[in-house]
DNA sequence: TATTACAGTGAACATATGTTCACTGAAAGG
DNA sequence: CCTTTCAGTGAACATATGTTCACTGTAATA
């Protein structure tokens, strides 16, 4: 009866949260099985089949749910697809970050970056993997969606390359519409990479090397551009 | 019971192909109804599914068959996907050619092979969905196959480049680069175009200007490229 | 402590799919 | 003319899918 009890357990349970992982509420609970679900829809991309062969049962045979669950954290796959697409969206965001961070290399700016990014396509490659193949093939809200996080990350780089000082005498309309080039010559780029034979590591230096020459087509041509 | 009855009309359905369209023999029948399901499979893309979602059912009753009559032609959905492929080439190809027939704006040759392009794209729509599409999301045995397609394409456009003598000191190799550049830049800016809201003429008019601003540098970069 | 909210279950449903098989009818060819 | 070939049929199959519903156990709450 006294109301202090149950207050203090409740805190209890939610002070705990060090040990173990990351908390029990209710809640919290709830947030960790849709990222189970979310994180099973990538496994299932990585190991071959795209985005849009994805179904339903699938995801929660591979979650380990009943396929009813699925319903109570989202409506239909495509929400689905729109949780996919942001965590496309931060792991692009963090790309940019540690881009940041590393400071790029006095010399070569650009074989620098490229690398950066082919270790990132590397890692989450199912992300990689997801985006490449939604971004022409998935629904239609989810096509826009992807749009709209490159025209995110392309702005975010355009700000950067501001900030750096690199093309100073471009206005922001043509930053961005260079970045987002640059942006699209990315995407395509991580697509061709995924689907490398793997152990031709020679295939891979080559189809590195083709990227970093056209990145550095773009910025010659960028230095070159004058605004009228 | 007059033998000649049988011969006569025989030759007569077969020398009579003038007229009605395009023969009648075993073949060409077959022939004939191999057409009409890969046309089936484009409109049903064009209305809106993507490859990926299309099943052998769906396309054999838009065809007017019988699920089974698909196998003799097609020995599963990726074979009938590669003969889109090969549509596509061959749409690309026409491009090209028509871009040659019309010649080269003198001043604004660039503007000129945009519209010329948008054309394209809105005429063949459907197989324009369908690049767009599959050449992410499709199986691995499709991805290929436009992946090489495009290379050709490439070829064929850094081809014309030196024909037309536009950058002569680039060595071939990197005229290729920069077409397949060029070319990637082309198939985003098809798959944006294709999901533009319809009657919005506004925003095709920023959009294509966007794409020959992209185009611009490129070509600026290309002309600033020097080999070493 | 008794009540409520609700994430997850399991079974059932209506529908779709790919693939097979024996078949039919008409064109092709000896 | 008689036989062979073969594009297309229609029915059946095993399997998959999305969606629903009443349910259960447990955390939250009062």
């Amino acid at each position: 009866m006294c109301p202090t009890e149950n207050d203090l357990s409740t805190v209890r349970r939610t002070l705990h949260r060090a040990d173990g992982d990351s908390g029990n509420s209710r809640v919290e609970q709830k947030e960790r099985t849709r990222q189970r679900l979310i994180e099973s829809a990538l496994a299932l991309i990585g190991a071959g089949s795209g985005y849009t062969a994805l179904s339903l049962r699938e995801i929660t045979r591979e979650a380990g749910l009943a396929p009813a669950a699925f319903y109570r954290h989202f409506r239909d796959l495509d929400e689905l697809g729109l949780a996919l697409v942001e965590m496309g969206g931060v792991t692009l965001r963090r790309l940019l970050r540690e881009a940041r961070r590393d400071g790029i290399p006095p010399t070569d700016m650009l074989r620098g970056s490229v690398q950066i990014y082919r270790r990132f396509v590397a890692e989450r490659s199912e992300v990689f993997r997801f985006i490449a193949g939604a971004r022409g093939g998935g629904s239609r809200a989810i096509r826009d969606a992807i749009r709209t996080e490159e025209s995110h990350f392309a702005s975010e780089m355009a700000q950067d390359l501001r900030t750096l000082g690199t093309l100073p005498e471009l206005s922001s309309a043509t930053l961005q519409m260079i970045c987002g080039l640059v942006v699209t010559t990315m995407l395509n780029a991580a697509s061709d990479i995924l689907d490398l034979p793997d152990g031709h590591i020679q295939a891979e230096r080559e189809m590195i090397e083709n990227f970093v020459r056209q990145l550095r087509v773009v910025f010659l041509g960028a230095a070159r551009w004058r605004d009228d």
